[in-house]
DNA sequence: TCTGGGGTCCTAGGACCC
DNA sequence: TCTGGGGTCCTAGGACCC
């Protein structure tokens, strides 16, 4: 038996932990470069906010409904993560962390009331952390997930599903006939993995909610589909495909990307945007203990700048060894840059991916004959000693209190930054930006 | 004026092998 | 005129997730 627990709307309940006044109010938080809205409030999608909707197009709403927006504030909502985290964990043999806001429980072997410890658990999150979570419970992971879909929307939208399972919903504990009739009122697009292209081509072949799905015929969704829907369909009818993965290995790849504040037209500029890129996503690196064997670099264009002509070169360098050391990333990056910038065009976005990641620690045997190829290394060898160091001082006293003399000094990066007017303080991990009780 | 930033898995097709 | 067949590996692109 699994559970799905998932904080409701999570970056604007993180904001409201340290805020309450936000409660009630329609709220949502921007992405990046303050550009769209990834995360509203119930009140804001009540007012027909969507996800991922640009802000400019919703902006009119902050004069017109009280909408309030927030840019994303990325170092709280993480901290509170992780706490909200540890402590769903102390519910089952095993978790398994699925993204930001979401984790899956395995039940097996844990005897009792799966809804009572479920309604624990939420009430434990909300006292210790603040955040509001709900749960569905369900004998596989599809199901888990359509039963915490079930407990969120009997929670926000009354009417749509028995009261009863609002919070906390356990499908397991229903007759055939009630599950039924849950799958019959939820649209085939609700389930995970069903997506808007296959969702609108399901609906063309006549299945439009989630019983339909589930009598459908296996093999023939197979040859029309692919073997992810077929699982998905199992799962569907308790037919676990999917297990809980407690200890997934490290990303196989990791990236780095930004929008900027203004297009960027100037080699200069946007090799700094690069290079601090290249820097950010090579610590990333290091935290899941990984060496790297390439560097991939794009930039682009925006398609919605109908009048600029489009571009979006990109290149995979190959290092010349595995490494995780900053300054061979930054230097393969910088020859990328300089190869593929062409000052006439409006650039808009730059990313840098590491890729073919292996853990760190076997890098010496995967040295040839052909490796000795002059990867130009600033001084010499890998010092992976100096580089942990510059984690560890910036883990303590703060991101780029010690960085390379090629990085950007923080007062430069206005040049390429990302807008971010309205981000709240890092209550939980900052010192500085605690919150303060007044007297 | 202004349109996110990450990830995963699967499939199809080409290069190459014998 | 007729131009093998089976396998692997790699890559690009698409679909999905949050």
């Amino acid at each position: 038996m699994f559970a799905l627990v998932d904080v409701n709307n999570m970056y604007v309940s993180c904001e409201r932990v340290f805020r309450p006044a936000l409660n009630g109010k329609p709220v949502v938080v921007l992405s990046n470069n303050d550009g769209a809205c990834i995360a509203r409030s119930n009140e804001a999608k009540d007012l027909g906010v969507r996800m991922a909707q640009p802000w400019f197009e919703v902006r009119h709403l902050e004069r017109s409904a009280g909408l309030i927006a927030l840019s994303a504030n990325f170092e709280l909502y993480g901290d509170m993560s992780s706490r909200m985290m540890t402590l769903a964990a102390e519910y089952a043999p095993r978790q398994e962390v699925y993204s930001i806001d979401e984790c899956f429980l395995d039940f097996d072997g844990v005897p009792g009331d799966l809804i009572g410890i479920g309604r624990d658990l939420r009430r434990k999150v909300l006292q210790w952390t603040g955040l509001p979570t709900s749960v569905g419970i369900a004998a596989t992971k599809t199901l888990a997930k359509l039963a915490n879909h079930v407990a969120k929307t009997a929670d926000r939208k009354p009417g749509t599903y028995p009261r009863e399972f609002a919070q906390v919903c356990d499908l397991s504990r229903l007759s055939a006939g009630q599950l039924e009739q849950i799958m019959q009122s939820t649209e085939v697009g609700a389930v995970w993995g069903v997506g808007r292209k296959t969702s609108a081509r399901l609906n063309e072949g006549g299945i439009r909610n989630v019983l339909d799905l589930v009598r459908a015929d296996v093999s023939a969704l197979r040859k029309q589909f692919s073997v992810v829907l077929e699982k998905t369909l199992l799962e569907l009818r308790g037919t676990g495909c999917m297990e809980v993965d407690d200890a997934p290995a490290g990303n196989q790849q990791i990236m780095c990307s930004r929008s900027f504040g203004q297009p960027i037209t100037d080699l200069a500029v946007m090799t700094q945007a690069v290079s601090d890129f290249a820097s950010r996503v090579t610590e990333k690196l290091r935290a899941q203990r990984s060496v790297a064997r390439s560097v991939h670099v794009f930039f682009n264009t925006s398609a919605y700048r109908k009048h600029d002509r489009q571009h979006a070169p990109a290149i995979t360098t190959p290092l010349a060894r595995p490494t995780a050391d900053t300054r061979f990333v930054i230097a393969a990056a910088v020859r990328a840059v300089e190869a593929l910038f062409r000052p006439e065009f409006n650039y808009v976005k730059a990313g840098v991916m590491l890729t073919d990641l292996q853990p760190e620690g076997r890098e010496q045997g995967e040295l040839d004959l052909f490796d000795a190829e002059p990867e130009p290394p600033p001084n010499g060898t890998d010092r992976p000693g100096l580089m942990t160091a510059i984690d560890a001082l910036n883990q303590r006293f703060g991101r780029d209190a010690v960085t390379l003399a090629s990085a950007t000094r923080p007062h430069q990066r206005s040049t390429h930054a990302s807008r971010q007017e309205r981000r709240s303080p890092r209550y939980t991990t900052r010192l500085a930006e605690v919150a303060r009780a007044k007297a």
